[in-house]
RNA sequence: GCGCGCGUAGCUCAAUUGGAUAGAGCGUCGGCCUCCGGAGCCGAAGGUUGUGGGUUCAACCCCCGCCGCGCGCACCA
């Protein structure tokens, strides 16, 4: 077990015999903010003594008397109540050296140990049908896939699913499109294009020709009836744009383990609404059918609609049956969305139903369902990102660009290595710059978009990152010859050496963060201050040149700050390489 | 109008959710390669956290009032 975790734990058991009715869960240890007061901390204590009007640091003291970690760090009583733990440089070895082993990498697996694996179901990309990818579905592609893999790494099950945009009105314009406008020449060249020229020009055109309107609103019945010729229309233009969701999909290393299109649930939709009437969730309104929430708040005055007056069902009954498929073949224990913050009143009133009616039907407790929602991606005139025609920005285009500007770059820096060769870093490095910009700020805030500063080779971007891994590698590719066995004796012998062993500890505490917020910002954060740290530790220590133990010692610091690097960057879905 | 969110250095963003002296990068200014990759490092300047109050040992964070911006509010997804 990582040092934190046990003395969180006699922590816990202290503050238990101290105030036996506490509540332990608020009984955290963190990183200490400044090295100067430790290296964890605990303000746990001042909490628990407001609540019962005592002295803090008198608790504090009765606390840490009661505390049993001699082994393990030194503990100290500081400011209003502070506990703070400096680890002994012995632990700190000791962890390193398990690591070295191949025990752990600073993070302990559910299901090893006291934790129990969670079963997810993580909603995440939802493209459309006939229309290209373009930039607002690249946070949630990439935040969704990120999220899953971090679960993952810590030993949770995870089923991604996507939920494709492959039904609705937009295909009776698309139908008589393909019926009378297709150039197949073109949908053979670009399908997505076609397709989409196709949708616009009806679009275009039916706002001033009725009996197109007419025509498509015909097209999209039949299509509904099941009208065989409509159908294998349809079909064609799901299997084309899915030859384009795979490619953008490999270009990005996402993989989805189901992806169901809302045709699926659509056998559905009249039976759960019906079934809805009957438990009283739902009733007519204004011709249409609504479920009301007068015991929520904040819904009060918002109904969902889960049929439309015209008989038509929508949004919010499609995704009531996505969840109840969702349970009935995962059993999750919790399903997140990744979508947009704009739907963030839809997902209420979809939970907010969903519950009703799960209570009503008496059915199993319900997962806990989360909306992990973002924030928008701006162009630099802080205006929603377009390309300079107005268009929303392709995502196959994006990448192509991220891929060009960074092999302009690989070139420049490196002009002897072969071209095969460039081109490889260049994909890996503009995928990733792509990728890191965009987990990087805090989810829930919009963020300029910016080719220059996500391709920048300093500061907090992917390359930087994929530097200092690149640059470990160039070590051991000279240390080859004479390399020591792992598993060597750590020494840290200088104050680098032992902030940069340090930081390596944290790796866990911070993937657990990332699980419990879906926030990978802070993942990004923490492997841009391992870096930072090892590049300062690079230029201080000699690894080379050091003498035998020592030199052993500093090529096994730069060993597991490589893993924690390349397991860090995999779990952001990010590679990296070995030369740039 | 109601609701959600945002406002932090010239610019772009952080701040482990109420913790200790609010941190990075870019830009500006000044340094560092005979040395494991200079795609790097060190230093300096730059802040009344939009604003006015409140809560307490402690507030960018919580509460109330303003100002500004974005988004959402019944049959689009």
């Amino acid at each position: 077990m990582l040092p934190h975790k046990q003395i969180e734990q006699h922590l816990q058991a202290a503050v238990r015999a101290a105030l036996p009715e506490a509540d332990l869960s608020m009984v955290r240890v963190r990183p200490c903010p400044e090295p100067k007061f430790g290296d964890y901390q605990c303000n746990a204590l001042m909490a628990l003594a407001k609540a019962r009007k005592t002295n803090p640091r008198q608790l504090a003291g009765q606390v840490a008397a009661a505390l049993d970690v001699p082994a393990l760090c030194e503990v100290e009583i500081a400011g209003a109540g502070f506990l703070n733990f400096r680890l002994k440089p012995s632990s700190i070895t000791q962890t390193l050296e398990a690591a070295a082993r191949g025990e752990h990498l600073f993070f302990d697996k559910a299901g090893n140990g006291v934790q129990k694996p969670r079963r997810g179901v993580a909603d995440f990309s939802s493209p459309n049908v006939a229309k290209p990818m373009h930039v607002g579905h690249i946070r949630s592609t990439i935040l969704g896939d990120s999220l899953a893999r971090v679960l993952r790494l810590l030993g949770h099950q995870v089923v991604t699913d996507n939920h494709i945009g492959d039904w609705g009105t937009q295909f009776g314009m698309l139908i008589v499109g393909w019926k009378r406008f297709l150039n197949r020449d073109s949908l053979a060249a670009d399908p997505i294009s076609e397709m989409e020229r196709l949708y616009k020009l009806v679009t275009r055109n039916a706002a001033s020709d009725p009996a197109l309107l007419e025509a498509s609103r015909q097209e999209l019945v039949k299509l509904q009836s099941g009208h065989d010729e409509n159908l294998q229309i349809w079909r064609e233009m799901i299997a084309l744009s899915q030859r384009q969701f795979d490619e953008i999909y490999a270009r990005l290393g996402v993989r989805f383990d189901s992806a169901l299109g809302e045709s699926f649930y659509n056998a559905r939709l009249k039976s759960l609404v019906d079934e809805l009437q009957k438990l009283r969730v739902a009733r007519e309104s204004e011709g249409a059918i609504a479920v009301f929430f007068d015991d929520v708040p904040q819904l009060k005055d918002h109904p969902a609609l889960v049929r439309k007056s015209d008989g038509g069902f929508n949004y919010t009954t499609t995704d009531l049956a996505t969840l109840e498929y969702r349970l009935k073949t995962w059993r999750p224990d919790e399903i997140i969305y990744v979508t947009d913050g704009r739907q963030q009143l839809h997902f209420q009133q979809v939970f907010a139903a969903f519950d009703k009616w799960q209570s009503c039907a008496g059915g199993e407790p319900p997962p806990k369902l989360v909306h992990v929602w973002f924030g928008s991606i701006l162009g630099e005139d802080g205006k929603p990102f377009k390309t300079r025609g107005g268009e929303t920005v392709k995502l196959s285009d994006l990448l192509d660009e991220a891929e060009e500007r960074a092999f302009k770059i690989v070139s420049e820096k490196n002009p002897a290595l072969p071209d095969g060769q460039r081109r490889e870093i260049a994909r890996v490095i503009g995928i990733g710059a792509v990728k890191y910009a965009d987990l990087l700020p805090n989810r829930q805030s919009d963020y300029i978009f910016s080719w220059d500063k996500m391709l920048a080779l300093n500061g907090n971007t992917a390359p930087y990152l994929q530097y200092a891994y690149a640059r470990i590698q160039s070590i051991f590719r000279k240390a080859d010859s004479c390399a020591p066995r792992a598993g060597s004796a750590i020494e840290l012998s200088t104050p680098e050496e032992l902030a940069l062993a340090k930081h390596l500890l944290n790796f866990g505490l911070t993937l657990e963060a990332v699980a419990e917020e879906y926030r990978p910002n802070f993942l990004c954060n923490y492997l841009y201050e391992l870096a930072g740290k090892f590049t300062l530790f690079y230029e201080n220590c000699p690894v080379l040149k050091a003498a035998n133990s020592l030199r052993a010692s500093r090529l096994e610091l730069c060993r597991l700050t490589a893993r924690v690097l390349k397991e860090g960057l995999n779990a952001l879905g990010i590679e990296t390489i070995e030369q740039m």
